[in-house]
RNA sequence: GUCCCUAUCGUCUAGCCAGGCCCAGGACGCCAGGUUUUCAUCCUGGUAACGGGGGUUCAAAUCCCCCUGGGGACGCCA
């Protein structure tokens, strides 16, 4: 029996969860499920100074948000826990002791600036810019009596000085890399205090994780990592290093180029669902054409050897085009009550009042499905179903004066209508006979009953605007505009 | 500077491991046309790539080498 498979996203809390982090949390979760394995959530919190609370519930509220439900983690605990790293300190100091006896980590008594100094030495000497490895030949009775003397170090991990590792990735395959341009890291401040190297294998082993799925930035990372583990006896879990994602300009993402905050896209009204269509098709892809997919259909065809090799940009303009397919796939109903937030937010209506109206505003909001490109836009979309009064755009206005006769038209319209209000279908089959009556193409009533109605020269069928709008409402905004032309002044 | 990764249309990618089915497929974008009362949607068509050079082979996008381009890492951050 092979035991079961573990991942884990293990994010600090030291800003919003980025694009990035959220595209690594998503693989990780990909290849858990699709393997029948857990997915674990730890906080790596060693940095004190710079995690925040917030930070923490942006993180899982974005997580939550994309629906990349964890097993075990905070708020959820498990037999792994605690889930963050700093409740976790007790663990990390005995085993550092014990690489202190065997000789596998030392203590460093070097200021800063020696520090500083050597790295320079080794970057002209060997080009790798490193520490110089001075008080990893220290002698026991000097490192006792600095420790007498009560000066400060901090504990590093004796690297090999040479030759060479092969790290098996699974996405990359066999990488070979020389240790002599590994540092001997630190491990632990000199306040004592862990850093992540030291945590993050130290857990992932307590957590007995089995792959590490992670951003290619952590590669060298991992070179030091297996070799603690080793040096303790620990079991070396898999690795797998996800390519960049890269802005427009090609470089790693930055905020200067693009939105970097996941939330940032939920707040602009994009379903959760684009984008996770859209991170799991940033290095990946099912097959030669699906685009489409959830997340249900990604777990079913996922696999971490499909992951491409190459970092990818982030391609704003695809983004756009599955929200929008996403928002075209959902029923008026679902968009609605996504919608919600928004069109209270811009003042249309309460939540109640759409309550009491479901079946109107349902309706509605189907009409301009096809038309918003974000759940943002649905409340400037549907404005005018609810407006008190109806403001022109310039190019309604241009279409409401086109013609002298537009309002005579109009009036026509309004009055021989008749008993058509049963659907939108009998109120366009009227509406072209009135037209015929009146000797005049379609387009000469439509185009100002429109700006009448709307305000606007665009938009969802008129007949169905009509329609909901009924027959009051109508009449109502049709003399307005009447009125308007006749005044010749524009509201 | 040193090390590591990487290289198919402008972008995301399929194909590469197991060479011929690829004068390279899909999608976004863009352009043109159609549908529609308008806009959007939708439909049709077009645009555009194997970074360069050497090999190996009857045959290379696919295998090998070199070059070049791009990215990343070099913290008492994660």
């Amino acid at each position: 029996m092979t035991t079961p498979l573990r991942v884990r996203f293990a994010p600090s809390p030291t800003g919003p969860l980025h694009i990035g982090g959220a595209r690594t949390a998503l693989y990780n979760y990909l290849h858990a499920r699709s393997k029948g394995g857990a997915f674990v959530l730890r906080i790596d919190d060693t940095d004190r100074e710079r995690s925040t609370a917030e930070s923490l519930a942006h993180i899982l509220e974005g997580l939550r948000w994309l629906g990349l439900d964890w097993d075990e983690g905070p708020e959820k605990d498990g037999p792994h826990g605690p889930y963050f790293q700093s409740l976790r300190l007790e663990g990390y100091r005995d085993r550092v002791d014990r690489l202190l006896e065997s000789g596998k980590a030392y203590r460093c008594f070097c200021s800063p600036e020696e520090v500083q100094e050597g790295r320079l030495r080794m970057q002209e000497r060997v080009g790798a810019s490193m520490y110089d490895r001075r008080c990893r030949r220290l002698e026991d009775r000097e490192i006792r009596c600095r420790m007498e003397e009560g000066r400060p170090y901090v504990v590093r991990f004796a690297m090999p000085e040479s030759g060479t590792i092969v790290l098996k990735d699974a996405i990359k395959g066999e990488v070979e890399i020389r240790l002599d341009q590994i540092d001997d890291w630190v491990m632990l401040r000199r306040d004592g205090s862990p850093l992540y190297n030291l945590c993050s294998a130290l857990d992932d082993a307590d957590m007995e994780i089995t792959d590490v799925i992670r951003g290619e930035e952590h590669l060298l990372n991992t070179v030091k990592q297996v070799f603690l583990l080793e040096a303790l006896g620990l079991p070396v879990p898999r690795f797998a290093h996800l390519p960049l994602i890269l802005g427009k300009d090609g470089k790693k993402l930055s905020k200067r180029m693009a939105q970097t905050d996941l939330l940032s896209y939920r707040d602009a009204g994009y379903p959760a669902e684009a984008l996770v269509n859209f991170f799991a098709r940033l290095g990946w892809a099912p097959d030669a054409e699906t685009e489409v997919f959830g997340l249900e259909e990604a777990i079913d065809r996922f696999d971490l050897k499909d992951v491409g090799r190459s970092g990818s940009m982030l391609d704003e303009e695809k983004l756009e085009w599955l929200v929008g397919v996403w928002l075209r796939r959902m029923e008026p109903g679902e968009i609605l009550d996504r919608a919600v937030p928004w069109i209270e937010k811009a003042g249309l209506a309460s939540s109640s009042e759409i309550a009491a109206r479901r079946a109107w505003f349902e309706a509605i909001v189907g009409c301009y499905r096809e038309r918003v490109r974000s759940l943002a836009e649905v409340p400037e979309k549907i404005g005018f179903f609810l407006a008190a009064e109806i403001r022109y755009d310039d190019k309604a206005w241009k279409n409401l004066t086109k013609h002298a006769e537009a309002a005579e038209w109009m009036e026509a319209w309004l009055n021989r209508l008749g008993a058509v209000w049963d659907s939108a279908e009998a109120l366009e089959a009227r509406s072209r006979e009135i037209a015929e009556e009146l000797g005049i193409g379609f387009g000469r009533l439509v185009h100002p009953l429109r700006a009448a109605l709307t305000g606007t020269s665009a938009g969802a069928g008129l007949f169905d605007i009509v329609f909901l709008l009924g027959p009051e409402e109508t009449r109502k905004r049709v003399e307005a505009a009447v009125h308007a032309l006749r005044e010749g002044v524009r509201p």
